[in-house]
DNA sequence: CTGGTGACCATTA
DNA sequence: TTAATGGCCACCA
């Protein structure tokens, strides 16, 4: 019955099922992009949250900080200034790094 | 239509 | 532990 993946032509407006979805995470939590997908019914879309969160228009409120990649670690590159940014937004939130890792078990949304 | 791209992921070596 | 590989598929030029 639900959605397995191919099915996903017909559902409008992704991008906003994905930003309404990573609304949800709660504070001091933090969500793969792939967790993301399929809380939000879209399987193999993990690619497409990275993407939909890199087209958020700037100050459009969605904490996009607090999605990350399935190893723990923030996906953007390294030199840039984004990946400062959610760091910092993260950590300010209490959420704590080892070296550059999360640790899912502690830190993950509970969905 | 076609082909390239990517803030991904699970598996394998 | 990291690195490579194949699959994934909406998006865009």
């Amino acid at each position: 019955m639900g959605l397995k993946g191919k099915d996903t032509k017909s559902l409008p407006g992704l991008h906003e099922r994905i930003w309404k979805t990573v609304r949800r995470i709660p504070n001091g939590r933090v969500a793969t992009y792939g967790q993301v997908a399929r809380v939000a019914g879209l399987r193999s879309h993990a690619r497409l949250v990275g993407y939909a969160l890199h087209s958020l228009p700037p100050g459009f409120p969605v904490p996009w900080h607090r999605v990350i990649n399935a190893k723990g670690r923030i996906s953007l590159p390294v030199r840039s200034r984004h990946r400062q940014l959610q760091r910092k937004l993260l950590e300010a939130e209490g959420v704590k790094f080892t070296r550059d890792r999360i640790d899912l078990e502690e830190f993950g949304w509970n969905a």
